[in-house]
DNA sequence: CATTCATGCAATCATATGATTGCTTGTACA
DNA sequence: TGTACAAGCAATCATATGATTGCATGAATG
């Protein structure tokens, strides 16, 4: 069930781009994460509940306001389904060497 | 938009459960991810249909079937847009942890 | 060559999902 | 203490999604 939850929050580009947010910068309140956003308070706020309940964020009351972080561990569970652990050492220094390819060409 | 079709193609437990076939053994046809999973062939097919657009399987025709393969590469992405290097490591080790407990408690 | 089996295509339908509006609660601070 | 700001709750609505049924295509096999 839980994962279920995961996939489900994780299918929707607004929630995804919120944890991006969150990657960049932890501990955003509710309205921080909506500016800009071009969608209303509630519907982020939704969005966030979402992430909660996946446990891909974790919230703090802090007075009158809610800060909001980001849990990796759920998304570290996809990888380990489908990939196994050999798998997963070559597809990283493929991915290692990819971005060393892209920053050699930073010139 | 992409990876936006991966989230999308994950979201869903019975496609997930289709990639966990195939995860298990590759190279299954239609028919054969069918069986056992109480809905219609076409709903299937559409699955597959999906999970290749999102490039997570990918489909070959052999005579009048068609053999359906896992591409880990997409999965292997998620990970690497939430999670920094280090902290990769660090939740590996602490699954590969989880493992082997769960190993030793085999009797 | 005809029939059987694997798959593809199209239309339809119920439900799930994301967003909005309006109202309420509750904390801060002047 | 009252006003402004942060957040929660509820009802509603349009669209997206997953499944089904029925029919079409096309390769293997007798």
């Amino acid at each position: 069930m839980s994962m279920n939850a995961v996939f489900k929050a994780l299918a929707d580009p607004v929630r995804r781009q919120l944890l991006d947010s969150l990657h960049a910068r932890n501990g955003q309140t509710l309205s921080e994460l909506c500016a800009g956003r071009g969608i209303s308070r509630q519907a982020v706020s939704k969005h966030l509940e979402i992430l909660q309940t996946a446990n891909l964020v974790v919230a703090e009351k802090r007075g009158r306001e809610k800060l909001h972080t980001l849990n990796p561990v759920p998304i570290h569970e996809i990888a380990d389904r489908w990939i196994g652990k050999y798998e997963r050492r070559r597809l990283e220094a493929l991915a290692d060497l990819k971005r060393q390819i892209e920053e050699d060409h930073h010139d």
